[in-house]
DNA sequence: CACGCGTGGCT
DNA sequence: TAGCCAAGCGT
């Protein structure tokens, strides 16, 4: 029998039902040795990892899928066996090889870090936690993975896969991400004193494979006689989440020029920021304030050629929204004859070739709600 | 510190 | 089908 204060783990639920027993964390590990993936990056069971392979797998594996890293990860190695090698190697080098695994700076700071590692810590990567968490592109959770897995410490990296398998097993109604620190606080409690590092991998691949977000297998889990959730029924609905804050509506207008021969107006956006370097309607910034009033001047300022007169508002309005707001975009038409040429820093683009533009999807509404029986069918 | 980064998997 | 979205890190 569990003793009390035993997280509370063997209290009866709401009065009613078997007490359930805390989770083990020797009872994962046996899963995990009976069940763990075969991964480039994994050494045989006992053996020693190379710190160097552990940090270059964990940053691959930011925000990547296992089966995306492991196509990238050999290669990698093999032309860089060692962060002497990388250290050595040219940036423009590092990239190639990083080409197509997205998140650029990753491969930039992975560089840095190299270089760092070499020139300041002699080559060999800090076995703690926090000294780990001072080199480029190494934030809480990598250092708490490598330090685990590489050094064998007793750290608990916490990604967004050991959240939802602490969630589901404690039936932590809190909503992320207001509930990190008591996930966190939970997980940390579960590390075993020793295998750290194959536990806190055992409990990703759990993640990865079993307690998945959408219709976890609890039938195959090694947990799933001590998970509250399981019992309730509720796995699948945790974590739960609160709907991020949407932001205040940002209002603005967007000037489409038709020239008489079908081509339509637009310039570039700033290469950075939101829908850096994509092809955007001409128009007014996009504020909370932003008066309608004010749109004819800035039409005029932007576009000369066009008098105030000639600017046509179309009905209603383009909505669309952001990770972090809601746009409504007024739309304004005007018409120019077939030799106008197209004020600084913009072009026409005929009508047909919008298509082959960087367009993003609030501009082709835009197009769209400007010119509607382009789109009669 | 809220935001954006790149890609691929999911619905 | 194409739009949605993950979920570590740096700024």
């Amino acid at each position: 029998m569990t003793l009390a204060g035993d997280a509370g783990r063997t209290k009866r639920r709401g009065g009613s039902g078997p007490a359930i027993p805390a989770p083990s964390a020797q009872n994962l590990l046996r899963w995990y040795d009976r069940e763990r993936r075969d991964l480039p990056w994994r050494v045989a069971p006992g053996g020693r990892p190379d710190p160097y392979r552990v940090w270059l797998s964990e940053i691959m594996l930011q925000q990547t899928r296992v089966e995306t890293v492991a196509r990238y990860y050999e290669r990698f190695l093999a032309r860089f066996p060692t962060i002497e090698t990388l250290a050595a190697a040219r940036l423009d080098s590092v990239l190639k090889l990083w080409a197509g695994l997205g998140y650029y700076a990753r491969a930039r700071n992975l560089y840095a870090c190299a270089c760092e590692v070499v020139l300041r810590h002699d080559g060999r990567f800090p076995d703690t936690e926090e000294a780990l968490r001072e080199l480029p592109g190494i934030g809480p959770y990598t250092a708490a993975a490598i330090a685990a897995i590489a050094f064998g410490r007793k750290a608990t990296p916490v990604d967004g896969n050991i959240e939802r398998v602490i969630a589901r097993l404690f039936a932590i109604e809190t909503p992320l991400p207001a509930a990190k620190p008591e996930l966190r606080r939970l997980a940390e409690r579960l590390v075993p004193d020793e295998r750290a590092g194959d536990f806190a991998q055992a409990m990703m691949d759990l993640g990865a494979t079993i307690c998945t977000p959408k219709r976890p297998d609890c039938a195959l889990c090694p947990w799933n006689e001590v998970c509250i959730a399981r019992a309730r029924g509720e796995a699948e609905e945790l974590p739960r989440r609160t709907p991020k804050s949407e932001g205040a509506l940002r209002r603005g207008a967007a000037f489409v020029v038709v020239r008489e021969d079908g081509a339509v107006l637009v310039r570039r956006r700033p290469r950075e920021g939101l829908l850096g370097g994509m092809t955007e309607i001409p128009g007014t910034d996009w504020s909370a304030d932003f008066d309608l009033r004010n749109a004819s001047r800035a039409a005029n300022r932007l576009i000369p050629f066009v008098s105030a007169i000639e600017w046509r508002r179309r009905p209603g309005s383009v909505r669309h929204v952001f990770t972090h707001f809601p746009l409504e975009l007024t739309v304004f038409v005007a018409s120019a004859p077939k030799e106008t040429e197209a004020p600084r820093e913009m072009r026409f683009v005929k009508r047909e070739r919008l298509d082959g533009e960087a367009l993003p999807t609030l501009m082709r509404k835009v197009v769209a709600h400007a010119l509607p029986e382009d789109h009669q069918t």
